[in-house]
RNA sequence: GGGCGAUUAGCUCAGUUGGUUAGAGCGCUUCUCUGAUAAGGAAGAGGUCCGUGGUUCGAAUCCACGAUCGCCCA
């Protein structure tokens, strides 16, 4: 028998799916995916590369699995989607993690351990863990190509990274500055601003407020006399204390008015701004007010000298220890004065270079005080806090110190506090290409729509210049060189390998340090050796930059770059807004004035069912392999597509996969075991199936009226609505609306129209066999970017060697065309009655539970509530409503009829913009018409009116809603102008059917306990209770034919059976033997 | 302190351009069906749609302010 391979309703998906990747292998299918398309217009996308000295996390999953469902997608929509992947390799976490390794903590000792050794550890760190991030990127069905990945460790890479920076550098936007930048002492380097961004943590920090004596008022220009005096203290405020030890001069508002006051009871006068005094001094409603004596604007106080909290350095030029103007200066904390420290804090650095204040950078860049100043020498700058609040306090100068709470960042992988340093950094100047840039990004697709204006456009109208170089050791060497004669000052950035060499340099065979350190060049201005600056680049321009690095673009002429140049799709998680988002259109804008990708689809956080953010110190991690070993990858896959808008978030647990996927998954299973089931059966083969295709393509032309073949022809309308849903949901970057909307279908194709087609099926229905089998496939291919693995499977099984109903089939859905809806097998009627339909059954089973009727007793009409097209549609389908609810006839009540009475009600939706204010008089008037006379009139499409404050309002039949109600007497459901009610009486007739049912009931269970297959005939002898079996002979072709009996003998005990069972119906005793004929 | 987003049933989430009885699934209780059966169907319990104002004839939906949570920034 040719058959179908017999399906296993309780088939494991993990299992399955192993057998599916084998299969995938041997194949080489992605292969043939791609080759395929060969020919098609290329859609691009780039992988935005991970870091693979860490263990893939299901955070990894979610954005792996939606990197690779649209590109599926388009594939099978007739594009070519080439699909290289990459891996980062630079960077700090690479160094932080071999630093863990070798138990070392600080640049000195790598230094001493040798950079060369270290970075090779580097190296082989990146891709330690390389292995089972393709185990787990096949396992879940991520096709992309890891044979051909890019390394941003190639020289290669790094080469095209150097050409790059020579185009900034050319057009001037490569330079050196002196910033203050924030920066990690721990690691000894600056950190770029989007470093910064994911290291914020709230912190607590002793503030304080110090007294600094006034020690000379200089002439005032503002006022006739200067309001202060010698011996005042000015009160400035800080909230790093450390900062006071370099303190330079003291910034005022010339704007904002300060005071003299003497608080109550002191001797001292201190000066401070006017609305912090209750603040600063602590004062309760109690307490006695201070004494102001004197009040002026801030510019009175520039130029007044003070005394320094230390005198460790003294030098901070003539301005130095003065106070001086400054617009930053706001009231709304500390007390108007403001404590200035050049070296730390970009507001200090930029006041500092105004007035030509000295800097004067007191801490060493491991983060310890240098050797100037005396106690503190050597102590780390933030451990120092107590010390010096200490220190100051004994000499008088503390007003209060208090804890204050801030958010404050940290080094986003160390963790240690970081510094604002000031330091020369190379930057590029992004600020010069902002416009730039915030013109691409309106060219960009953000899923979510609010990224582009919000997160990611507010980010860049911020912009800053980006701080490029680090101090560091494994990473992209910054390929500055500089005359060793500072007074010659020739630099050369060079742009590509053969541009050193021709400028004399041995170029090493690894462009990484230290190698690449010893290429000397010679000056062309003075012939003097040139040496390359030290410093590294930040790894996000490296990954910026993959666009062209990957193919070393320009230098080999890969016409592949300018084939894939600019992604049509990227996507990773929406923290990469400052990272990878931000550097590849910086990077493109730059190199391109173009974006490099056209489509950004953002991901959300994983969360635990708590809504606590996974993390392994709080233990709630979810591996991977867990889930995928328990519920399979479809199902992993299945949640985060369907559960949520992937940027929402998820509050992830193996449970809610299994829980989602159970529902869908198993339902569709079923559906498919069931077909295949009965295919076998009636032994389709090649041939019949063939058959039974021309049925299902001549279905949309069937003839009408044959109940069955209407189902079928809604069921296959139904798939054209969701195929046109589904494809314009993908269009959109919306697969969570697209699964859920295959999810729908599936739901009707189950429960709704297997369901009711059972009986054809058992017959070996062709036309229905071929219709489910047409669906199962096309959902198959709907379904096919999702859910990879058991889609194929069940495409392979319905198809293979066969021929689809509108084509031939390749071997596997993946090969497939993605299915385009028909509008010819598109009826909008049909569907809208089979709403209807399914309503009304509804109400009636509603109806029978009420009644507590049970569904097998027969009854002998349904009476439904119905006008229109509502009720032409159930009128056709009257055979189906009849079998669902087991009655004998519909009726339908109209109108006239007696058993319903009406309510007339406004159509506020037509009604509302019309009348506005007057709605409410309106459905008052509207509900006091008299509903029979207004049904008469809809239907006769008379007009009627209103009249509101004695003006006419003409209705139209739309402006009505006619609500009929049926009336007592009869068992009713009704539910929004819908009713259903069931005559509950029985005839003799009726009770004997109901009792045959009972029979068969009982029978089929016997069948069941015998362990016979549903297809097995057998010989019956029934026995006990007399109305029973005259049921049972009354209805006796209806009794064989349901239990499949060839033979049905009464009274008799029937010999050779298997063991006589006895059941009990309504009370009655019946007693069952049966053997397999 | 600023920006962005979220808040709907015990849980996970839908909810079209504002339209009058706010839904689904899971879970719970009670029935029912039994040739897909670890499925299906029905009923029940469960909601101040975060709060307060405002706009409107009408607000879960639009506006303002506030609360809580998350992310991002200073």
């Amino acid at each position: 028998m040719a058959g179908f391979t017999p399906v296993d309703p309780r088939q494991s998906f993990p299992e399955l799916e192993q057998r599916v990747l084998e299969r995938w292998r041997e194949q080489d299918l992605f292969a043939r995916a791609l080759a395929l398309r060969s020919d098609a217009p290329v859609w691009s996308f780039y992988e935005g590369p991970p870091t693979a000295n860490g263990r893939p996390g299901s955070h990894h999953v979610l954005s792996r699995v939606y990197k690779d469902v649209y590109p599926r997608y388009r594939t099978m929509t007739g594009h070519r989607v080439p699909r290289k992947a990459g891996w980062d390799c630079h960077g700090l976490p690479v160094e932080l993690e071999v630093e863990r390794e070798l138990g070392i903590s600080s640049k000195a000792e790598i230094e001493a351990y040798g950079i060369a050794e270290f970075n090779q550890r580097c190296r082989e760190s990146v891709f330690r863990y390389v292995a089972e991030w393709d185990r787990l990127t096949e396992r879940i069905g991520f096709w992309i190509d890891l044979g051909d990945a890019y390394h941003t460790l190639d020289n290669d890479y790094i080469e095209s990274v150097w050409w790059s920076l020579r185009k900034v550098w050319d057009s001037d936007r490569l330079y050196l500055g002196h910033k203050v930048v924030p920066y990690c002492p721990r690691c000894g380097t600056a950190l770029s601003s989007h470093e910064v961004a994911q290291g914020y943590r709230d912190v607590v920090d002793p503030s304080a407020y110090v007294r600094l004596p006034v020690t000379e008022v200089p002439p005032s220009n503002e006022l006739p006399e200067s309001p202060v005096r010698e011996g005042d203290s000015l009160v400035a405020w800080t909230t790093t204390p450390w900062t006071l030890l370099s303190n330079a001069a003291l910034a005022v508002g010339p704007e904002i008015e300060y005071v003299r006051v003497r608080p109550s009871g002191a001797e001292e006068v201190l000066i401070l701004a006017r609305g912090l005094v209750e603040r600063v001094l602590e004062l309760g409603t109690e307490d006695e007010p201070p004494e102001v004596l004197a009040s002026f604007p801030g510019s009175a106080l520039v130029g007044v000298r003070y005394s320094p909290p230390f005198d460790f350095i003294d030098d901070y030029g003539p301005r130095g220890h003065t106070v001086l103007p400054a617009e930053f200066v706001t009231t709304d904390g500390g007390t108007g004065i403001v404590h200035t420290a050049v070296a730390f804090g970009e507001d200090d650095f930029e006041l500092g270079a105004r007035f030509e204040l000295t800097l004067q950078n007191p801490v060493l860049p491991d983060g310890t005080f240098d050797e100037r100043m005396g106690e503190f020498a050597g102590v780390n700058v933030r451990e120092a806090d107590p010390r010096i609040l200490e220190d100051l306090r004994g000499r008088g100068l503390l007003l209060r110190s208090e804890a204050y709470e801030h958010s404050y960042p940290h080094c986003w992988r160390c963790g240690t506090a970081l510094l604002y340093y000031a330091k020369s950094s190379w930057y590029v100047r992004t600020t010069a290409v902002r416009d730039e840039m915030l013109a691409i990004n309106e060219r960009i697709g953000w899923h979510p729509e609010h990224i582009k204006h919000g997160r990611f456009g507010k980010w860049l109208e911020g912009n800053q210049d980006w701080a490029l170089s680090r101090e560091r050791y494994w990473g992209t060497p910054l390929p500055i060189w500089r005359c060793e004669d500072t007074d010659c000052g020739e630099a050369l950035c060079a742009g590509s390998v053969a541009e050193l060499r021709e400028r004399g340099g041995e170029v090493p065979d690894d462009l990484h340090r230290p190698f690449i350190d010893a290429v000397v060049l010679s000056c062309e201005s003075c012939g003097g050796p040139m040496r390359r600056v030290e410093e590294t680049i930040d790894a996000w321009w490296d990954s910026g930059s993959m666009p062209f690095a990957q193919f070393h673009h320009p230098f080999d002429g890969d016409p592949r770059f300018a084939e894939r140049f600019p992604a049509d799709f990227i996507s990773e998680a929406i923290d990469q807004t400052r990272g990878w988002f931000y550097s590849l259109l910086a990077v493109s804008t730059l190199v391109f004035e173009q974006p490099s990708y056209l489509n950004c689809v953002c991901l959300g956080l994983i969360l635990d069912p708590e809504g606590q953010k996974m993390s392994k110190s709080k233990g709630n991690v979810v591996d991977p392999w867990e889930v995928i070993e328990r519920h399979g990858a479809d199902a992993f896959r299945w949640y985060y597509f369907t559960a949520q808008q992937p940027w929402a978030g998820y509050r992830f647990s193996s449970q809610a996969v299994g829980e989602s996927a159970r529902q869908f998954m198993l339902t569709l299973w079923n559906a498919y075991s069931f077909w295949v089931l009965y295919a076998n059966a009636e032994g389709l083969g090649p041939a019949e199936i063939e058959g039974a295709d021309t049925d299902a393509a001549r279905i949309g032309s069937d003839a009408a009226g044959d109940p069955s073949a209407q189902l079928d022809r809604w069921l296959l309308s139904r798939l054209q609505a969701t195929t046109a849903g589904v494809r314009e949901q993908m269009e959109a970057y919306d697969a969570t609306q697209a699964g859920r909307a295959i999810a729908d279908f599936v739901d009707e194709l189950s429960n709704w129209y297997v369901r009711l087609s059972r009986r054809r099926f058992w017959r070996g229905e062709r036309a229905a066999l071929a219709t489910l089998r047409h669906c199962l496939i096309e959902v198959s291919k709907l379904l096919a970017p999702l859910i990879p693995f058991i889609s194929d499977e069940i495409y392979r099984n319905l198809t293979a060697g066969r021929a689809e109903e509108f084509g031939t089939a390749p071997d596997s859905v993946h090969l497939a065309d993605f299915p385009a809806p028909r509008e010819s097998l598109r009826d909008r009627e049909l569907e809208a009655g089979m709403d209807a339909v399914r309503k009304a059954v509804e109400l009636g089973r509603a109806a029978r539970a009420q009644a507590r009727v049970k569904m097998r007793q027969p009854l002998g009409r349904a009476i439904i509530v119905a006008a229109g097209a509502e009720r032409e549609a159930i009128e056709g389908m009257a055979a189906l409503v009849e079998s669902e609810l087991n009655v004998k006839r519909v009726d339908f009540v109209s109108d006239q009829h007696d058993l319903v009475s009406h309510r007339v009600k406004p159509n506020y939706r037509t009604l509302g913009p019309r009348l506005g204010r007057h709605m409410p008089q309106a459905a008052s008037a509207v509900e006091a018409l008299d509903p029979q006379h207004a049904a008469e009139a809809i239907r006769s499409e008379r007009r009627l009116a209103i009249s509101i404050d004695g003006r006419e309002h003409p209705l139209e039949p739309d402006d009505l809603t006619l609500a009929m109600e049926p009336l007592a007497g009869y068992e009713v459901e009704a539910e929004a102008g819908r009713a259903v009610a069931l005559e509950l009486e029985l005839d003799d007739e009726l009770r004997r059917e109901g009792l045959a049912r009972e029979v068969v009931h009982a029978v089929q269970g016997a069948r069941k306990q015998a362990g016979l297959e549903v297809t097995d005939r057998i010989e019956l002898w029934l026995g006990g209770d007399d109305e029973l079996l005259e049921a049972a002979r009354a209805h006796e072709d209806y009794v064989g034919g349901e239990t499949l009996a060839t033979a049905l003998a009464y009274n008799g005990e029937g010999t050779g059976s298997t063991e006589p069972s006895a059941a009990t119906v309504d009370g009655r005793e019946l007693r069952i033997g049966l053997r397999r004929a």
